[in-house]
DNA sequence: GCCAGAAATACAAACGATTGTATTGACGCA
DNA sequence: TGCGTCAATACAATCGTTTGTATTTCTGGC
């Protein structure tokens, strides 16, 4: 285990100052071409790195970018994170930063994490999930001026870059689409009330059921994990015979699933059901769920994308960068009754 | 924005110097208990931050610790690792530690990443997934001496801690069902050669084949994709009626799922499935898919478990911990002829 | 009241890079 | 020859901590 070689050691062995080294290695105009060249070669030979803390204290810059997962983090969390932080990290290391990630227990404690992180300077930069009403992360990032790039609109749309999923639209879609053969009680499943994509596609779920004259379905505001998702359609199935449910994610849309065929009952016949963020898998079930298109990978790319320029940006004013995409639908089977 | 209170700033005020401070902080027993509080008391009153790169610069530890995401990553990637990421940042936090993610866009780019994470100091431990043989990245980290985990045996299993899965004990158990009631050739699908955990499922499989006295099955090396498995199950179908596909993994298995239904065909009818690694959707999915139960948070909690006793280890010598984990076969209706 | 020894604190040197400024030397020109 | 200019490099401060050592301030025992 070699002593790590540092500026110190290349300027040692050059003879020249440590300064000298930093500056040709950062191609500086200032040095000497033939300088440069040597330093070059010779850092290149012993395979210098340079420390990063040591480069992050000085600069008062981290270099990293961090991600805040959102609770609840399973195994049935979007399959878009995954895709997010491969994509992002692989930006990154393009520009010489790095990723970190961060996971919150409870909604709670992120508003504390991202404190945290700009604080003891964790890291220069974050991607927002979930954003919510009055968002505490966002308003603390806003005060502290760090940059940062929000899935999902927020109170503050102008004053930060976000990119936002339709989900009112998709709520739209969903109840128009379960309504069109629905036998029995309409019903909403929706992501915890506050949470801005749940309240969207609540949202567009009543407008729609208004639009058509049809009496509001009851909406369900549940944690997104299948098991949730199974006691509600359970519950639901107890009640009124050949429901709709409207699930904002496939994660529910796996637990109604579960809880029909716990009940004997099945999906098409005895109740219907929409999904959400099209789930591996959602494509081959019994009947296929019928979902929702979120392109994962290009929303990954979309994401990093617009966290690299947010990052570009030296101070210049202008506005920032929006981005309101609209997921596909893609009608299956299990959305009406066969 | 105003400047961020440093351990300076506590010292001028509290007229100590800031090595008091420093200490205080620590709960250094060398400082008086009725400083400790005041100090203390001032930094929780101003919300003071250490400075997490001068703290690294000066111990020489980030304090962080990554985690190398292998290719592919996307949508299918293992369930696993989100769950992994999130046990582990909430188990790092507690002890003061951060999480880094880093992606590589091939294997081979691996062995490049490791090098920097530990030569620039990026992280102090590795958590690596699926090693090879002559893993270079495990070559490295023995080298330099750095501490990591590796999700599979290396070889050099006493050299450092590993979680391995049992992919042998899976291979041997799909392809024995199979058998069972297969009328057409047995095929297995695994990934590229070299990969431990395939070439360990391989051998399973080979082994009950002979055990069973049949023929050896064909074996496909292929990258773990929806699409690759899509492709291959696309040609064995046409090559030969009512084949038998043990998948090393369901993303596979999706994939002959998907080739099934583009060739008109039926699982459980018309070719049989053994899927792996029990993806979100597996059971919903007609005929519900076979597979095996790897039971994602609780390895992720080992794994994470294991990695903070790594990093407990002051220099002790003693072995290093193993675990051997056996996957339950999770037998549902894709695996046999109805 | 003095002194040894301990307790508490202050001083100062790191860690490894970046960066503002000073210094050196070479050259051209009057 | 002398001087201003410019290129090239060296010097030195700095980022915010940690930590080894020196210094000061107590304390108790005589």
């Amino acid at each position: 285990m070699q002593k790590r070689v540092g500026l110190k050691e290349l300027a040692r062995r050059l003879k020249v100052d440590v300064s000298t080294v930093s500056r040709a290695l950062r191609d500086d105009p200032r040095v000497k071409p033939d300088t440069r060249k040597a330093v070059q070669a010779l850092a290149q030979r012993l395979d210098y790195r340079p420390n990063a803390a040591a480069r992050a204290l000085r600069v008062g810059q981290s270099g990293r970018v961090a991600v805040l997962l959102s609770p609840p983090q399973q195994r049935f969390a979007s399959p878009i994170f995954l895709e997010l932080l491969s994509t992002l990290d692989q930006d990154l290391r393009d520009t010489g930063r790095t990723l970190a990630v961060f996971a919150a227990r409870t909604r709670d404690e992120e508003a504390e994490i991202v404190r945290q992180i700009i604080d003891e300077g964790l890291a220069d930069a974050l991607v927002l999930g979930r954003t919510r009403a009055g968002d505490p992360r966002v308003r603390f990032l806003l005060e502290r001026g760090a940059p940062f790039v929000t899935m999902g609109k927020t109170d503050w749309p102008d004053r930060h870059p976000w990119v936002e999923i339709d989900y009112a639209h998709a709520g739209r879609i969903a109840l128009g689409a379960l309504a069109e053969t629905a036998a029995g009680p309409l019903h909403v499943l929706a992501a915890p009330e506050g949470l801005n994509f749940a309240d969207n596609y609540v949202a567009g779920a009543l407008a729609e059921a208004r639009a058509l004259g049809l009496s509001p379905p009851q909406v369900w505001r549940i944690e997104m994990t299948e098991a949730a998702g199974e006691a509600t359609a359970a519950e639901i199935l107890a009640r009124a015979p050949r429901p709709a449910l409207a699930c904002i994610q496939d994660s529910l849309a796996f637990g109604a699933y579960r809880a029909a065929a716990q009940a004997g009952c099945v999906v098409g016949r005895d109740l219907t059901v929409f999904g959400g963020q099209n789930f591996p898998g959602s494509e081959h079930m019994a009947p296929p769920l019928s979902t929702f298109s979120t392109e994962d990978a290009a929303i990954a790319r979309l994401l990093s994308a617009v966290m690299l320029r947010r990052l570009a940006r030296d101070g210049s004013e202008g506005p920032f960068e929006t981005h309101l995409v609209r997921p596909e639908p893609l009608p299956r089977q299990s959305h009406f009754l066969a």
